[in-house]
DNA sequence: AACTCGGGGCA
DNA sequence: TGCCCAGAGTT
């Protein structure tokens, strides 16, 4: 893998080629953060951000989303993948809210990974976005720009990349950073025919250790 | 570690 | 239209 310095470069220009991206999905406060990010996993935001409105003012805090069934929350989700799961898992997650935190969203990592539906992703998310806590969210764009480019080991794990990522770029640059990389996974560093050739930016450092 | 889930998005 | 996707849970 390219060491420290390399690593940082190509991580700061692939962040450069999408200085302002900004976080797609819509929220007012944290538990809308929570449920949102935590219906985002298998969709897209912008499928959530049809839904989340209606959601929102239907059940505007953990309580009154606690008190609803899972099939009264499946008319919200239906146009979502795996609104069954989803329905479940938030309706769990609303509960355990209740009687494990009053109803507060927890602000550390060990409760929050304990709630239902939610993983590590959606927690350091929760973390970094919702509490201003550093941690960094590796989600699979993420994931493979850095097996891609090197920035990992071959077979690198979603840790691994975190705590690279968190090792070689400004700590006051890590949501940022989430959110550039995101779209250089979407648009440019494709699963398959990445356009990364078009960039030879990219490339100018690739001494490795 | 591999498998499952299931509609949305893209080739 | 058919394959792949993304992240959490389950086995």
């Amino acid at each position: 893998m390219l060491n420290k310095k390399c690593a940082k470069k190509v991580l700061e220009e692939m962040i450069a080629l999408f200085p302002n991206a900004e976080p797609e999905l819509n929220f007012k406060n944290r538990y809308q953060l929570l449920v949102a990010v935590l219906l985002s996993a298998q969709t897209t935001d912008i499928a959530v951000n049809k839904v989340t409105p209606a959601l929102f003012e239907a059940y505007p805090n953990p309580a009154s989303l606690a008190k609803a069934s899972p099939e009264e929350l499946m008319p919200y989700l239906q146009t979502i993948g795996l609104y069954r799961n989803k329905a479940k898992y938030l309706h769990l997650c609303a509960n355990q809210l209740m009687e494990r935190h009053q109803g507060e969203i927890p602000s550390n990592r060990k409760d929050l990974e304990a709630l239902a539906g939610v993983g590590r992703k959606t927690t350091n998310v929760v973390l970094s976005v919702g509490f201003g806590i550093p941690a960094f969210a590796v989600d699979t764009h993420i994931h493979r720009i850095c097996l891609h480019h090197k920035i990992v080991d071959p077979g690198a794990s979603v840790r691994q990349v975190e705590n690279r990522v968190m090792e070689v770029v400004d700590k006051d640059q890590w949501i940022q950073a989430h959110q550039s990389l995101i779209l250089f996974g979407r648009r440019i560093c494709h699963p398959r025919n990445p356009e990364c050739h078009n960039y030879p930016q990219l490339f100018t450092c690739q001494e490795e250790e």
